[in-house]
DNA sequence: TAAGTATATTAATATATATTTATATGTGTA
DNA sequence: TACACATATAAATATATATTAATATACTTA
């Protein structure tokens, strides 16, 4: 909403957008995210693609969940995680972009 | 690039994205970036505005600076502080609407 | 029920990081 | 130079979190 041309009501929800970043400020997090953004895949899926241990990959697992970033669904034996929302996705690859240009100039964080 | 609809050498950079994450996954570095997202402003400003202390303004001004995501300017016994790209505040943009939407339907993380 | 596979949890440890307090450095001006 | 203000740094502390190793739970099938 705008009143003469100046944003009103702004709704921020700083501390929740923050607790997001954190959640995504994981390598290991970051991978899974993007090895889920397409399609769900399985625990020992992921824990074959990350060569991570089962236990790590089921905790950051866990912190995604807790983080709403994921949608679990078991099937038999199986469970199944995939991403939430596709602007998690969208933000990650702008964060990938945007990492690239930044050190472009500069060599290293 | 992209062949036969497949992406192809799509390049990641993983621990960088997820170091700006990290950086971004602290509430008092968002309401910074929030606040010096159109505007460059002093550090003494910021202190005003955040209401925290200054050397807190300074450290996480400062993690901001070593993850590149400010531009830092002195003019006088000032020192300005602004956000280097403008993807920056999409990305916090977009994870503040997020955490809105995701806990719409669950009441809390 | 027993055994095997898939996943989650717990406990222990190490590291990272936010915050506070005190102090130092930098800058302009009388 | 002396003083006042702006900003940065250092040290100390507390908390959070990633990782590993061990164990528990859940599901399927013989």
């Amino acid at each position: 909403m705008t009143v003469a041309g100046k944003k009103v009501s702004k709704k921020n929800n700083l501390p929740a957008a923050a607790f997001l970043a954190k959640c995504m400020g994981d390598e290991n997090r970051l991978r899974i995210l993007s090895l889920i953004s397409r399609e769900k895949k399985s625990v020992s899926h992921l824990v074959d693609e990350l060569k991570i241990s089962q236990p790590l990959v089921s905790h950051h697992l866990k912190e995604l969940k807790r983080a709403l970033l994921v949608h679990v669904e078991r099937s038999g034996p199986f469970v199944y995680y995939q991403v939430a929302d596709q602007r998690i996705i969208d933000v990650l690859e702008i964060l990938d972009q945007l990492a690239i240009d930044l050190l472009r100039n500069r060599s290293s964080f």
